[in-house]
DNA sequence: TTTGACCTTGGAGTATACTCCAAGCTTTAT
DNA sequence: ATAAAGCTTGGAGTATACTCCAAGGTCAAA
């Protein structure tokens, strides 16, 4: 069994986070000792290096609950469950992605018409772009 | 002059919008009416603009409160400013898009694995993936 | 005059994922 | 004996951008 900190340690994770995680109904202490200190055994190591897994693929610790609780109880759920679930994720990350290509864009646009010199920003066109409703597509 | 709820729907935002910006110093009301409402006028709604736009090419409020200072004084600012400021967004959006491509490829092996059928997930390779250190990248 | 639409304020709530703090007990080493 | 390190709890703070609410004043029309 380890204490909060040996896990904390063993996974790279602040032993704050752990007891965030046992707030938020993602990961229990196995245990407690006598004296009250938490007390994880091999499966809660498991479990936690599923769910950093689950972030490091982008769920998020909500989604990663409804993971788990497909995890613990896998013959209630059918892989249709499972990939669906990943599939809208992949769809959201996609959306994400779609948004974040289009500010891409436009912000090289403004730097590519800005001078970047060191005169006075009066005739900067990336202000003047901002201002001006047309000048941005231009 | 405009009140709070003209602007508001000019620009397709909520007036609980305008009050939050002029809460954060971005835009206060250009004046007040004798019975106390709010009254914006034409630079006003400019102003607006420009934050709806700096928006839309992904600034945060606090960065746009920053390009705000240096819009009301561009003589103090140099086209080296804005360019930078705007180099440091793009830099921020594209290591979030990598981020982003990171989780998306992983997602996309994820559903290419999975059978999607409705047997037990018992065998999901979805879940075995996020459970074994190595099936993820095999 | 009364109704409805519009306005005011301060403050709470939402979502996300921690991070830090205080006050205090336990354990280990010196 | 005492200090350092580790643990406990509940709760506040951070960042982001609103959104909603209550309680109440204002204004125009019927
Ligand atoms: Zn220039
Ligand atoms: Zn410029
Ligand atoms: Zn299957
Ligand atoms: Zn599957």
């Amino acid at each position: 069994m380890y204490r909060i900190g040996e896990l904390a340690e063993k996974l790279s994770v602040s032993t704050d986070t752990l007891r965030y995680y046992e707030k938020h109904k993602l990961l229990a202490a196995t245990s407690r000792a006598d004296n009250g200190y938490r007390l994880y055994n091999e499966e809660a190591l498991r479990v936690m290096q599923f769910i950093i897994r689950a972030k490091g693929v982008g769920f998020s610790l909500n989604e990663i609950n409804g993971l788990l609780s497909i995890k613990i109880d896998k013959a209630s759920h059918s892989c249709a469950d499972v990939k669906s679930f990943t599939e809208q994720k992949l769809t959201q990350v996609n959306d994400k992605i779609a948004e974040l290509q289009c500010f891409k864009g436009s912000l090289e646009l403004l730097v590519a018409a800005c001078c970047g010199g060191e005169e006075e920003a009066t005739h900067c066109s990336i202000l003047s772009a901002l201002e001006n409703v047309d000048a941005i597509n231009k």
